[in-house]
DNA sequence: TTTTTATTACGACTTTTTTCGTATAAGTTT
DNA sequence: AAACTTATACGAAAAAAGTCGTAATAAAAA
């Protein structure tokens, strides 16, 4: 039986997001990270992190009176069933139809365009 | 003041997703479609696309005693919000960091890959 | 030792999205 | 005309996600 990998929420990404930048936080840590950005409850953001206890997207130490929490997937990992989620629901599976609207698009920058041009320079020199 | 886009949910862009193939339908050839890949009731798509009509993201027309609707939006338009939206909360906003995690994907198929590079080369040529 | 502070746990409330039952209306068929 | 069919409209229930108040606990400060 193949484990069910469980889809991080919006919120929960945020969380996932500048754990994978440093680890292990606690929740105030997080708190802090989180409320430079919008405003956010200490125990919102306690709860949350809680649910992703229970669900197996973090795991917890104590350190003292308080937890450090760490997470439990590789962001690579995440982020590509995020992807492919993201692919089927709005490209119907087309991961190439999500790069051509991606080049096309008016918020990618030049910087960046030259970027993505590059990496696929590389991938095809690997090729030869 | 600029309009706030509308931005469908899941179940709102399945919609979307068939309309875009073909339109105007009717809400009982968009459940047909829809009940090919799950189980659901009719009130429930046509409550959906009643919703859909009330936002702004769907238009429609009588038609004897039903009506047919179309989207108001285009694909490119929707998807690009999508895309720009997934890439703040997924990639830091970094379409690249996307675009390599893309080609490293184990579910992203030879053909895709092959279809990605052709459009990046195609786009190169552009420029010169 | 009493008070203050830091932190957790728990449960409930809110909001958003999805699902669906029931009532109503207007044709169609018998 | 009565019964059946096909749609719509409406509202409420269910599910999912996020928000937060309050109580309990334990360590630190006064």
């Amino acid at each position: 039986m193949k484990k069910k990998k469980e889809i991080p929420t919006p919120a929960e990404l945020e969380i996932l997001n500048i754990l994978w930048e440093k680890q292990p936080l606690s929740v105030k840590e997080i708190n802090e990270r989180l409320s430079e950005k919008k405003e956010v409850g200490y125990t919102t953001t306690l709860k949350i992190m809680q649910n992703m206890f229970s669900k197996g997207l973090l795991d917890r130490e104590l350190s003292g009176k308080s937890h450090l929490y760490k997470t439990v997937f590789e962001q690579e990992e995440t982020q590509s069933g995020l992807l492919n989620r993201f692919i089927d629901a709005t490209f119907s599976g087309s991961a190439s139809n999500l790069v051509m609207q991606l080049l096309g698009n008016k918020r990618t920058s030049k910087k960046e365009l030259e970027e993505i041009k590059q990496i696929i320079s590389q991938l095809e020199d690997k090729d030869r």
